[in-house]
DNA sequence: CTTCTAATAGGACGATGTACTATAATCGAT
DNA sequence: ATCGATTATAGTACATCGTCCTATTAGAAG
């Protein structure tokens, strides 16, 4: 009568004839996926997607548990499932954390559309960043972080860089299609190349190295123009500092 | 014939009586940061916000430019302006850098429901915070950050700092009035609670001190359980760090 | 073949963002 | 003081959305 639970009783042991008539919970989400990487996540709907998935829209409600939210959730977790692989336990913990946190980079760009929803929604289903959580905890660990120690430098890494991740793809807004005169990315970069040297001397003179490369200033975002060095400085100086602080300085 | 364009051109010389009839710019757009105050961002609407002003929603389209993007780069523009006022211009580099970015946190945490908003949202006017750009460069400026090592430096900066406390303030799941069993946050907890020490043997070591305190394994946000400290310990590592790298070390 | 359950269709409801047109209020100039 | 132009507002209409409810079908089990 109710919907389905989040865990599937069937697949298990009849592989391959248990959900037998048409789609699957794994279907829905990797559609949603694609959808929100094709049309962008402020443009995303259920119904447009029962629409691509040529089914009814309560079809979605049946396979995710009850709502929109619930459907991110499991876009979540799915794409941040893989987050730890390939990682080599016997590299020096500074490495490893760089390594993850370039994994976390690289992988959310792949599904940049997605960034919004990653970073600025708190729910998920608690299970799939385990592994996530895990690591990096470990690798803290080894790096001699230990019992209270751990929250901190957990939640500087986690907060900053994803924190970065999460600001460097934030979506510019939708150019509408038959507009007058100027787009607002032409608007914006007018006006940025406007600034008044006397009131904001150093903005001024710093705008052909900073123009549309810094947070602010900028009208596209790190999809089209991304962040490499910066993301890479901020890394760099996390870990290190880590390291220089650490409690216990580990051999 | 067309909305009311951004530069208002009564203002400057009949003050009191130039916009007589009703409602002002202003007033659409501090009454809409009330209602997210209040209803949080999510359930935010324009319909309702018209309703509590009594007006039309034709009302708020014509006030603000063009639609709900609009309004949201208002209310970023009317938060983010007195980011840096009480700045005292003699303190050493570090230090302005410090309070400027105490400032955004404090700033951001008074009107938390807005967060999302600031931080997954990119459109600005990208007037309003020309004082905190200025600010920022000037300070690394004295730092020694000059030319194009102003912009990693900044954006390390901003895109950490923001972005962390942008997850900090991640929204939970609004929580169903009259669900069945166990609300989200239930769950979840009772989840955490249960992580196999086989499979994640620190993370369940770690419990005790991490539970709901960190930020992929917790259930509610920054406004509830704020990162303080971890806040403070980002802001010393970007900042001590910057300062040992300064490229030339002024005095 | 019958029966039970998993999956799906289809529609209804209220609410939303946005646009269009008409009307009221106000101001400026004569 | 009246009149036109401009500013501000109301009212309404449209397509779409998330969600829920009820019926109906497909498949598995007996």
């Amino acid at each position: 009568m109710t919907s389905q639970d989040g865990t599937k009783k069937s697949g298990k042991s009849s592989r391959g004839r248990a959900a037998a008539i048409g789609l699957d919970k794994k279907q829905v989400v990797d559609a949603a996926i694609a959808q929100i990487d094709q049309k962008g996540f402020a443009a995303f709907s259920l119904r447009e997607l029962a629409r691509t998935l040529g089914v009814s829209p309560a079809v979605i409600y049946w396979h995710v548990g009850g709502a929109k939210e619930d459907l991110y959730a499991e876009i979540s977790a799915s794409l941040t499932g893989s987050l730890s692989e390939g990682l080599d336990a016997d590299m020096p913990w500074d490495e490893r954390l760089r390594q993850v946190f370039r994994n976390y980079r690289t992988l959310v760009f792949r599904h940049h559309a997605v960034a919004p929803m990653l970073g600025a929604q708190l729910k998920s289903n608690g299970v799939a960043n385990l592994d996530w959580v895990e690591t990096i905890l470990s690798a803290l660990h080894d790096g001699g972080y230990r019992g209270d120690a751990l929250r901190p430098a957990f939640n500087v890494l986690v907060g900053g860089l994803a924190g970065f991740v999460t600001m460097e793809l934030a979506p510019a807004p939708v150019s509408k299609p038959g507009s007058e005169g100027e787009s607002w990315q032409e608007l914006f970069a007018r006006r940025v190349a406007e600034i008044d040297p006397h009131l904001y001397p150093l903005t001024a003179a710093a705008l052909p190295d900073i123009t549309n490369k810094i947070f602010v200033l900028r009208w596209q975002n790190g999809a089209d123009v991304p962040y490499d060095d910066s993301y890479e400085l901020l890394l760099d100086l996390l870990v290190e500092g880590l390291k220089a602080r650490a409690p216990a300085n580990p051999t």
